[in-house]
RNA sequence: GCCCCCAUCGUCUAGCGGCCCAGGACGGAGCCCUCUCAAGGCUCAAACAGGGGUUCGAGUCCCCUUGGGGGCACCA
């Protein structure tokens, strides 16, 4: 156990905005935010940054909340549980930042701003032109308090800036990192508030942060160009920060850049998604995905790689998670994924199951699917995979194909002979037990002095209708004598039939 | 353009100065097992970006170059 974390119970968040599909990489977040939190005893929030109304989409939190509860994330304090520092979602804190917003004008570390966004993006245009750095010129960064609020009070509309030190330097600590010292020429006084009144990321996560007292931010590597950004505003208000964990972006399998929204949207074509909500329906198992997020920048020792969540729980630590990019690996995460059905039980298995071959169309007994899920488990990599595999068991009937039906190295004839002797044996034999069917058809294939393959293959195909089918002998068992029989006799049929021509 | 971050097999990574002519996993190749397909077992190919330092000793520390990534909004 990590020393550092046995001194203090940690309180993380999540801090998601809804405005778009649950990913992966946000799932992770919430997953290491979680595992530090259950670690340590303390509490996992979570928190609805929702503050752009013009970008929220409808339904996207409800996504969320489905999502983490999937993964079997479940938050502490959030929307839809409480807690005592609530509310957690921000539009319902709009007149919590306001105050600190005025709280950081009146101590000289904001100012307001009246410039309209025609003048600012004008000043950025001539920035670019002039080739200099864009960023907010100063304008109204010495307007008197008395002027701006007579001002406001005429009715001017107004935004607030954090007025970010003219020189000097900024030193941040992220825990992966190390210090980074920045040089505060090239910070900008960015916006704290805007003109209608709602607060900006860079206030209202510092603000929230601090009064819902969080100990450890974990976020995406993308902020820390505004990191120090943060750490001064924190600094400001005369505020210990938190611990600051940026973790590595995921980039796509290439490895060449960030996805874009087209290219994960068209990710599922190829029956692969960074949706959970997609995942879900492609049949991966949660406890699957967990693992391969988990390991997507951090990592246990030198062996190690299959994780439960108790697993992680117990054995996550921050000083093993890696600061450089990673590129996404699909054929991990499937690898995963039948590591983990090989682990479920096999009632567990076959309750997860139902529902796909249901949504395949298929009418369930359960009693059965509990007979096929042993013999069907290690080949499945999804759950998806088990229709096409052992949809033919809730079949009426099969429908092989002749080509198919005809044994390597036999001819229609040839088959068929074996075929009418296959048939000889299980009409002779009491049940179809395993231990029944199996020694004399094995014998019969001695007779034959065919491959095995060969007789066997001939079955699987008249009673399966598939070339790759779960083990022959058990499927024979679950599918009964009578539907074996009937199904054999009518891949007889079709071979007398192409004989005939 | 400017700022910031990163750098070990194709990919995810172990490695926190000697244990490393670099370990594991996915994927690939081969073999074994075998009624098909899997699963499983064994084997093989595959990497410290380059150059300078520091040190008795560098994948490991420092600098530069190169490469990759991220950010430069009244989005988060």
């Amino acid at each position: 156990m990590e020393r550092f974390n046995m001194e203090k119970t940690a309180r993380t968040r999540f801090a998601p905005s809804p405005t778009g599909h649950m990913h992966f990489g946000s799932a992770r977040t919430a997953l290491y935010d979680y595992l530090l939190a259950r670690q340590t005893g303390g509490q996992f929030i979570l928190r609805i940054e929702d503050t752009d109304k013009k970008r929220t989409v409808e339904g996207a939190e409800e996504e969320l909340y489905a999502g983490l509860r999937w993964l079997g994330l479940q938050w502490d304090e959030g929307p839809q549980v409480g807690g005592q520092y609530g509310p957690y979602r921000q539009t319902e804190r709009k007149e919590i930042y306001l105050q600190h917003a005025r709280r950081l004008v009146e101590t000289g570390h904001a100012f307001y701003c009246f410039c309209t966004p025609e003048t600012i993006k004008a000043e950025r245009e001539k920035q670019i032109a002039n080739k200099e750095n864009t960023h907010y010129s100063g304008t109204c960064r010495n307007l008197s308090l008395t002027e701006a609020d007579q001002r406001i009070a005429a009715g001017e509309t107004f935004v607030i800036r954090f007025k970010t030190p003219l020189d000097g330097v900024t030193r941040v600590v992220d825990e992966l990192r190390g210090e980074m010292v920045i040089d505060n020429r090239t910070l900008d006084d960015i916006i704290l508030i805007k003109s209608d009144g709602f607060a900006l990321y860079h206030l209202a996560a510092v603000v929230d942060d601090h009064l819902m007292e969080i100990t450890h931010v974990f976020r995406g590597a993308e902020w820390l160009p505004t990191f120090p950004l943060h750490a001064l505003i924190h600094r400001a208000f005369g505020w210990v920060e938190p611990k600051w964990i940026h973790l590595s972006v995921f980039l796509k399998p290439s490895g060449k850049g960030k996805m874009s929204k087209r290219e994960a949207a068209d990710l599922i074509q190829d029956g692969r998604s960074i949706f959970i909500k997609d995942l879900l329906e492609l049949g991966y198992l949660p406890e699957a995905v967990n693992n391969w997020i988990a390991l997507m920048g951090w990592s246990y020792d030198d062996h190690t790689e299959f994780f439960t969540l108790p697993d992680l729980v117990e054995k996550f630590s921050i000083q093993k998670l890696n600061p450089s990019p990673a590129a996404i690996n699909f054929t991990k995460l499937d690898h995963f994924n039948g590591l983990h059905i090989r682990n479920l039980t096999v009632d567990d298995l076959a309750q997860r199951l139902k529902p796909f071959f249901e949504k395949a169309g298929y009418k369930v007994d359960i009693d059965v699917l509990r007979k096929i899920t042993p013999i069907i488990q290690e080949r499945l990599v999804t759950l998806d995979d088990a229709i096409p595999l052992a949809g033919f068991f809730f079949e009426e009937k099969v429908s092989p194909i002749l080509d198919e039906l005809i044994a390597k190295k036999l001819d229609a004839a040839g088959t068929l002979e074996i075929a009418r002797k296959i048939l000889a044996v299980l009409e002779a034999v009491p049940n179809l037990e395993l231990d029944t069917v199996e020694p004399p058809l094995r014998t019969l294939v001695e007779k034959t002095g065919l491959k095995p393959g060969q007789v066997f293959g001939i079955l699987r195909v008249a009673v399966t209708g598939l070339m790759v089918s779960p083990p022959l002998f058990e499927s024979l068992a679950i599918i009964g004598r009578e539907k074996v029989i009937e199904r054999l006799k009518i891949a007889i049929a079709l071979l007398e039939e192409s004989n005939d021509r």
